[in-house]
DNA sequence: TGACACCGCCTACATCTGTAATCTAATTTG
DNA sequence: CAAATTAGATTACAGATGTAGGCGGTGTCA
């Protein structure tokens, strides 16, 4: 099983369309960012080209047209990213990213009772693991 | 007072340092580094430099010597840095990123304790506010 | 006092990124 | 069918980044 390829911001844009919508033309997910992104079709298409060519997507000719999926599932770019951003800004030491996060978001109750009802969770559990 | 100038994860790494211990001399970052990092003390000198050119980092000449310090306080970075993060990752939606993060991390009992101290806090602040 | 070791400053250079334009072959349209 | 549009491939190009090397001044040790 490969590593997926790093890629850059400008990239993630591309692929966060591609995780919710997929397969997909490149005109389609061009008229996505264009949209969102105020950006030049060309540009969508140079960036899927360099997606392609690293291997973090894939495409298939079917009834010919193009047609672009993502080669690795979501979760894993965000477990890889959330890790190197843990890793630069906290030092890699996730509590007190996790701890920044929690002080310094505004939550909604709901939000806060969804935390606590993880929080109750784990430590079940954490307790019947040992 | 100036936003703080964008800077690279190279450049993290020296305002890691920087933050930690100031002011310091080149060399002392570069030792740090060098070991932890094992880069060039050239290279560390090139990032302090750049640093300096794009005004995170200043300096001041003392006893013979250049003694380096941030120009801004690691908070500003670390929000910013977060923000950017949560943009890419999670469209911008935090509550996501957050509830991403409780779950897949592993938390110890005291970690778990904490956050939901937090969590009381800021309910009660909520209810002041109203 | 001469050779050396460092310092900070300027230069180097291959990649990666953002942001397209051009070229060419296929497709749709009048 | 010829012209115009489109799609993908190739090329462009400047600024950021990682990773140093070289140069000229100066303090250091023998």
């Amino acid at each position: 099983m490969p590593t997926p390829p790093q890629i850059s911001d400008a990239e993630w844009e591309v692929m966060n369309v591609l995780w919710r919508l997929s397969p997909r033309t490149a005109s389609e997910v061009a008229d996505e960012l264009c949209d969102r992104m105020d950006w030049h079709p060309k540009t969508v298409k140079t960036l899927l080209g360099r997606l392609v060519k690293k291997g973090a997507v894939r495409y298939r000719e079917e009834a010919n047209r193009y047609l672009y999926t993502p080669a690795f599932p979501r979760e894993k770019y965000v477990a890889a990213a959330s890790r190197s951003f843990i890793e630069r800004v906290f030092g890699g030491q996730a509590t007190p990213a996790l701890l920044h996060f929690v002080q310094t978001m505004k939550l909604s109750e709901e939000d806060v009772e969804e935390l606590r009802s993880i929080l109750d969770r784990k430590q079940k559990d954490e307790g019947r693991k040992k």
